[in-house]
DNA sequence: AGCAAAATGGAACAGATATTCCAAATGCGT
DNA sequence: ACGCATTTGGAATATCTGTTCCATTTTGCT
């Protein structure tokens, strides 16, 4: 009863459930309803309670997992967890690998940003939160004027969204330190400031969110973890984990939302 | 050295990081790090798995974990594998489901854009001469000084690149048209000059790119189609088509590129 | 520079988990 | 009802993972 090749993405598992449950004996057909019904939790289980929550023995559920043509638990396991947010085989390692391995070639290199970026695109649906986006959009769409903060690697970003709002005819100001300027004194009460910055956070931008915060001005923060000092001063936070390696960050979630988020406030303005 | 409570939620969790993240080691702020970057991998994670991925021994990560509150890793995997909520469903379901929401609502827009940025990046590997692209690092990467204009939407592409090689220590200039100032006479014989633009072309980029010319200077340009005023100059030509959604650009490609770019004319100086 | 305290790496240990095996039970055809 | 084939339960085993401990290195202070 060798089984053909195991499935190698989870449509394939899927169908492959499908087509096996039909001829199963009795118990390991409840280990295949059960897994039916909550496929996802085979990423966080253990086979022991997997076949608990499916009322048979381990070793019964063990001889499910070779049915479904995986050599053991492990490695059915295996597939959920690698499927699991975006499925990205971690890539500092495997740049780390390409410094190494001395591959330095410019197609070589392009070839892995671009898995790169599209691993942060898949992943960011996950991380941004649909709600903190809407509000992120009534905030700035309600303001007087939209003043945008972002230094370093997160200029590219202030300054598209700079760009994308003024082609919409949203007021806006881009902020920077040229010059060591402070314009905080243009942000008045009605207005909203949008703060981009990751780790490590610039410090001249955490100092205009607080202080604009203090005077009770509204703020949107576009970062990257969940947890940062922004969120203590009130923020509203849009979460955009990128794939980060020393100086090369692709910045293609980040614009993704920024775009999203600009096209919206035009939207939402016109209305 | 035995801290409060473990965190009871996900929430209490971010929070004990942010506070506990400020006064912590060098190994074990790499922990911290990577946990706010990473916190969805622990449900999914072994020790070793997360230890490697940031960089430390497992041993680390478990002081990391006791720091945290918990006994030890198990224990505040629990956590998360309770609360788990599998990454189902997928992506295409997902990307369905923002869809599904209002016209012009934020999370719809994103849904858009990041399809748009996924199709961009597809397309990219096919667009690309990688014979262009090694030519170009070579120019780039012998250059005395990199200069760099890109202006309008293509500002964002040219200020990150400009951040990129001033991290990798590549001597770059960026060039702004603000002030009306023509800074063009800094553009040596022995310089390169790297030209971002998109239809329609801005004429002060042109401009440019004609005058250094004519002194014999080696351009690069990043830009849409292969038919462009800029191939009779002579300049060596990267072509990316971007996938557009309404009037938005989504630079996706052409940040991918920019990005591969830079890392490579880094890495090839420093060879 | 010299000392004490803190942090780190690595290997040894303990515990849990997956996996296998075989005896007992069940179903099925005659 | 009998015997054969299939299925099942449960305990024994092998492997993998978490955890701890201690020698070594680094850091901070006088």
């Amino acid at each position: 009863m060798t089984h053909a090749a195991a499935p190698a993405t989870v449509r394939e598992f899927e169908e492959k459930l499908l087509e096996v449950a039909a001829s199963l004996p009795k118990r390991l057909k409840q280990c295949a309803d059960y897994v039916a019904a909550n496929t996802d939790r085979i990423a966080v289980s253990t086979v022991a309670e997997m076949a608990e929550a499916a009322g048979v023995q381990p070793s019964a559920f063990m001889r499910f997992c070779q049915i479904m043509g995986f050599s053991g638990y492990s490695e059915m396991q295996r597939l959920f967890r690698e499927n699991y947010v975006g499925g990205w085989p971690d890539y500092s390692t495997r740049l780390d690998h390409l410094r190494e391995m001395g591959e330095h070639s410019g197609p070589r290199l392009l070839a892995e940003f671009v898995e790169a970026g599209r691993s942060s695109l898949e992943n960011l649906l996950k991380s941004v939160d649909p709600q903190s986006l809407e509000e992120a959009v009534d905030l700035l769409a309600s303001a007087n004027l939209v003043h945008i903060i972002g230094l370093r690697r997160s200029f590219p970003v202030a300054s598209y969204i700079a760009y994308a709002l003024e082609k919409m005819q949203v007021p806006a100001m881009l902020h920077s330190v040229a010059g060591r300027l402070d314009s905080s004194a243009a942000i008045r009460p009605s207005d909203a400031l949008l703060a981009i910055t990751f780790s490590p956070y610039s410090a001249e931008t955490l100092d205009l969110v607080e202080s604009v915060r203090a005077r009770g001005v509204a703020v949107v923060a576009l970062t990257d973890t969940a947890v940062n000092p922004l969120r203590k001063m009130g923020a509203t936070i849009l979460t955009v984990s990128e794939v980060d390696f020393g100086a090369f960050r692709s910045l293609s979630a980040t614009l993704c939302v920024a775009i999203a988020l600009s096209a919206a406030v035009g939207a939402r303005r016109k209305v």
